[in-house]
DNA sequence: AATGATCACAACCGCCGTGGT
DNA sequence: AACCACGGCGGTTGTGATCAT
């Protein structure tokens, strides 16, 4: 924690100097009443009307990762770190999207816990991995430099390749979504000699630099290999025949739930819109760059199910 | 008990997008 | 079109707490 900078909050030839570090209880205080009687407003003025010497910026944050009255305390349950990795696997570094499935966290407290136990996943592959020749080619060195990643032993997690997936989707609803149908046809021609990592990132919307960026799906292991995977939803049970009653799959929470997300997708409301853009995402993998925005990741992430799942997190 | 290492997390920083002028 | 203020976001830092030796 940052100690609060005595000189702060004091005038400085007429001048103010705004207050930095650690919130005091009276600041929280101050700031909490505020907020209980006028409610959010333009955050400068809140700091200002609060008789706070904050910037409206320390405010906001202060009010959204502290003193929110809907904010959770506490470790993170099993059911929401699962949640976490895979919503992580989906969207990345998107660290406020992911908050939005998790009630009473904040992005903050999501990125600090995975950050967190990145590094301890890091620390125990690496003190654990036999020293591999840095020079070390083969496809055992680049196992240990994914699984430092965090990711390794995907197939033995229960990973699947994601043309795999497209392909059971083809095969157990008859019929892909346009989208994945298009991703099919990509792994069958064009996918296969670009990267993969933007192949699947642009199966749910997201520009091929920020798996990359990530390490998460990218990487000469992987990419050698032109497998995407997914991570499995092991315990994450969701009533797909409600939503979707069409489908005739079966969801083994169990199991390999690919499919669910697969499902899913494939039964979220893309409509005619949506399916031309997908169409032009074909000229995204010969260089053009998919923004999130030219399709609507939002509107295709609320029809996912598995973001609001069915537990309540405690 | 003392010390160093590591963890956890609050808070800052800088960038970017948006809306208003 | 250019500029500015603001909010939002992700990356990073700093430090108290805890653990290991």
């Amino acid at each position: 924690m940052r100690k609060p900078d005595p000189s702060a909050g004091k005038s400085i030839g007429g001048a103010t100097k705004l207050r930095k570090g650690l919130w005091s209880p009276e600041e929280d205080e101050k700031l909490m009443n505020y907020m209980q009687n006028n409610g959010q407003g333009c955050w400068t003025d809140v700091a200002r009307n609060a008789g706070l010497q904050r910037c409206g910026k320390s405010c906001r944050l202060r009010w959204i990762n502290y003193l929110r009255p809907d904010l959770k305390r506490g470790a993170f349950s099993p059911q929401e770190e699962e949640l976490i990795i895979h919503l992580h696997s989906i969207l990345g570094n998107r660290w406020s999207q992911i908050a939005t499935s998790l009630p009473g966290r904040t992005d903050n407290e999501i990125k600090n816990f995975w950050n967190s136990t990145i590094k301890k996943r890091l620390k125990i592959v690496t003190t654990s991995t036999p020293s591999p020749n840095s020079s070390d080619s083969s496809s055992e060195a680049k196992d240990h430099q994914a699984m430092a990643r965090g990711f390794m032993s995907m197939k033995e997690q229960g990973f699947v390749p994601m043309y795999m997936q497209s392909m059971a989707l083809n095969h157990t609803t008859g019929g892909a979504s346009p989208m994945f149908q298009h991703n099919l046809n990509m792994f069958g021609s064009a996918g296969r000699y670009l990267n993969p990592a933007a192949t699947s990132m642009a199966q749910v919307g997201v520009n091929n630099s920020f798996y990359a960026e990530n390490g998460m799906f990218g990487g000469v292991e992987i990419g050698l290999e032109r497998d995407i995977y997914v991570p499995p939803l092991k315990s994450i049970s969701i009533n797909i025949e409600e939503q979707n009653p069409k489908t005739e799959n079966t969801y083994d929470r169990s199991s390999n739930n690919v499919n669910n997300l697969i499902n899913c997708v494939s039964s979220s409301n893309f409509n005619n819109d949506k399916t031309e853009n997908m169409t032009s995402v074909g000229n995204f993998w010969v260089g053009e760059e998919l923004k999130i925005g030219e399709w609507d990741l939002e509107d295709f992430m609320k029809d996912v199910p598995f973001f609001p799942l069915d537990f309540q997190v405690q």
